[in-house]
DNA sequence: GTAATTTTTTCATTCAGTGAAAAACTATTT
DNA sequence: AAATAGTTTTTCACTGAATGAAAAAATTAC
C-alpha cells in the first residue's frame, strides 16, 4: 500500500490508494488508519495522505544514508566549494545507479534528477564508473542487454561500451558529454573501500562554462578523502 | 520489527531482533525474509540486518524531505557559503524540534546531533523559534512541563522561557548561547508560509570564533528566500 | 438541491500468520 | 579435534486476527 506512493504521486486520497492498489476502500481505510497511527502515513488538511515522518526517520538509519551520504557530505561540500559546479554521489543498486546526494548551490537551477532517482549505468559518468569497477558478471549482464539511447552521444554498442569502460579504468575517472542529458558534461571517479567500489562521485556542468576536466584533481582528492574516512570507520566501527 | 533498529543499533542479527522485539526467532526469521524480499531489510556479509534501501527511497517521498529539505537546500548551501558556519534546518514534530538538515563543511568536526535527531524546544535556538511562533496551546503544554536542564545556561523556569519567547518574536530571530551544548552559540529564524511557521533555519558556531549575530542578515535573507519559494510552489503545485 | 463521489462503520467469514519444536549450521572453548 | 553454546533455518498443526461486502454518513460537484 505504501508502494502506491511515488515521486510523481507523493500525495494520494483514500480512494486513489484504493484504485492504485486494487484493494477495497474499506480495507485501505482501516490499514491507512493503522499506518497513520504508527507515523508511516500522514494526512494533510485536504484529506490527502503522504508517507509519514517515521519512514523518513527509518530512511536515515539505512546504510546508504548513515554510512555513505553522512560520511560523504563534508567531502562533497568541500568539492562543491572548490569547483563551484554541481557535485553528486551515486551508488550501484541492481542494474541502476542511484543518486544518493546532489549539491547545486545556485538558486533556481532547472529541475534535474532528484535524489533517489535511478539513472542508466551506460549513459552517465557516475554510472560508467560504477560499472567499470563492478563485478565482471554485472558488466556482462549490462552489455548483454539492449542499451537505451537518450541522445545522439549515448553509447549503444556493446563494443564501444566495453572500450569506454576500460578507458575509464586506465584513466581512473570517467568523462561523459551529452550522453544522457544534452548539454551536460560530467566527470566521475570511484570510491574504493578495501579494493571494492562503494560509490562514485561526480562533477557536472550543464552548459560547458568551464572545462570540467579541470576539476578532476579536486574530484579525485575528494574521493580519496572519502574512501580513507570510510576505511577508518570500517576499522574502528565493528564487524 | 523495523522499530528494533535505531541510531544506536542500525545493524542487528536475527536473534538480536528476536530479543529486542520479544518475538520468537522463527517468526522473526520468516518476517525478515519477507521484508528482505521487499527491500525493507538488507543483510550484509556477516549476517547482520540493516534497514533496506526501499525505506530510504520512501523517506525521500515524505513531505519533510521533498517539500522542505529539497527546497531548502540551495538556500542552506548559500547561507553556509556566505557565513562559513554550520547551518541547520529544523521542523516541529510533536513536542520536539527535529533536525532535517545540517551542513558543516570542515572535515573532521566532532560528531554533533545527526539529521533526524530530536532536540528540546526550550533549549536551542531553532527550538525556541519553532515554539515562539507555534500555536499557543503548544506553548502552554511546553511551559507546563518540567524544563530539562542541560547546562548552566538552560532556561528552566516558565517565566523566563515565556519572556525569552516574546523576546524572540520582537527581534524576529532567536539567540542562544550554551543553553544545550556548552560552548555552542546559535541564532535561528522562522520560515513562514501563509503566516504559519513551517520550519526554522539556524546558524551555529561551536567555539565563538566570530560574533554569530553578524550572520543574522544572511540568515533572515535565506529564510525569506526559502519562504518565498515555498509559497510559490504551494500556489503552483496543487491543493 | 439533487446527484455523484468519497469516507466511515459494522460484522460474519475464512484463511493467512503464528510459534513450538527440532534440525542444521557456526563460532568458541578446552 | 571434540565438545559446547549460540544462532539460523525448516516444518507444520492450530487458531485468532485480518478481510471485504454492504450500507450509512459525509463531502463535493453540478
Amino acid at each position: 500500500m505504501l508502494g502506491a506512493f511515488s515521486a510523481l504521486t507523493p500525495r494520494l486520497t483514500l480512494s486513489q490508494i484504493s484504485r492504485a492498489t486494487g484493494l477495497p476502500v474499506a480495507t485501505v481505510f482501516r490499514l491507512a488508519g493503522e499506518l497513520e497511527e504508527g507515523g508511516f502515513l500522514q494526512r494533510d488538511a485536504s484529506h490527502f495522505y503522504s508517507l509519514g515522518i517515521k519512514l523518513w526517520e527509518m530512511g536515515l538509519l539505512t546504510p546508504v544514508h548513515g554510512r555513505l551520504r553522512e560520511i560523504a557530505m563534508p567531502f562533497l561540500l568541500n568539492l562543491q566549494y572548490v569547483t563551484h559546479e554541481t557535485v553528486q554521489l551515486a551508488v550501484l543498486d541492481g542494474m541502476d545507479a542511484v543518486y544518493v546526494e546532489k549539491l547545486t548551490s545556485e538558486v533556481g537551477v532547472p529541475i534535474q534528477s532528484r535524489i533517489g532517482a535511478r539513472i542508466p549505468l551506460h549513459a552517465t559518468a557516475v554510472g560508467q564508473v560504477l560499472l567499470a569497477y563492478a563485478e565482471t558478471s554485472l558488466i556482462d549482464d549490462v552489455v548483454g542487454m539492449p542499451l537505451t539511447s537518450y541522445t545522439d552521444e549515448t553509447i549503444t554498442s556493446k563494443r564501444s561500451l566495453l572500450r569506454e569502460l576500460s578507458h575509464v579504468r586506465d584513466r581512473g575517472y570517467a568523462y561523459s558529454a551529452s550522453e544522457y542529458v544534452p548539454g551536460a558534461v560530467a566527470i566521475a571517479a570511484p570510491v574504493f573501500v578495501n579494493g571494492r567500489i562503494e560509490a562514485a562521485c561526480g562533477v557536472v556542468n550543464y552548459d560547458a562554462r568551464t572545462d570540467i576536466e579541470e576539476c578532476s584533481a579536486a574530484l579525485l582528492n575528494a574521493c580519496h578523502g572519502f574512501a580513507a574516512r570510510l576505511e577508518e570507520l570500517k576499522a574502528t566501527g565493528q564487524s
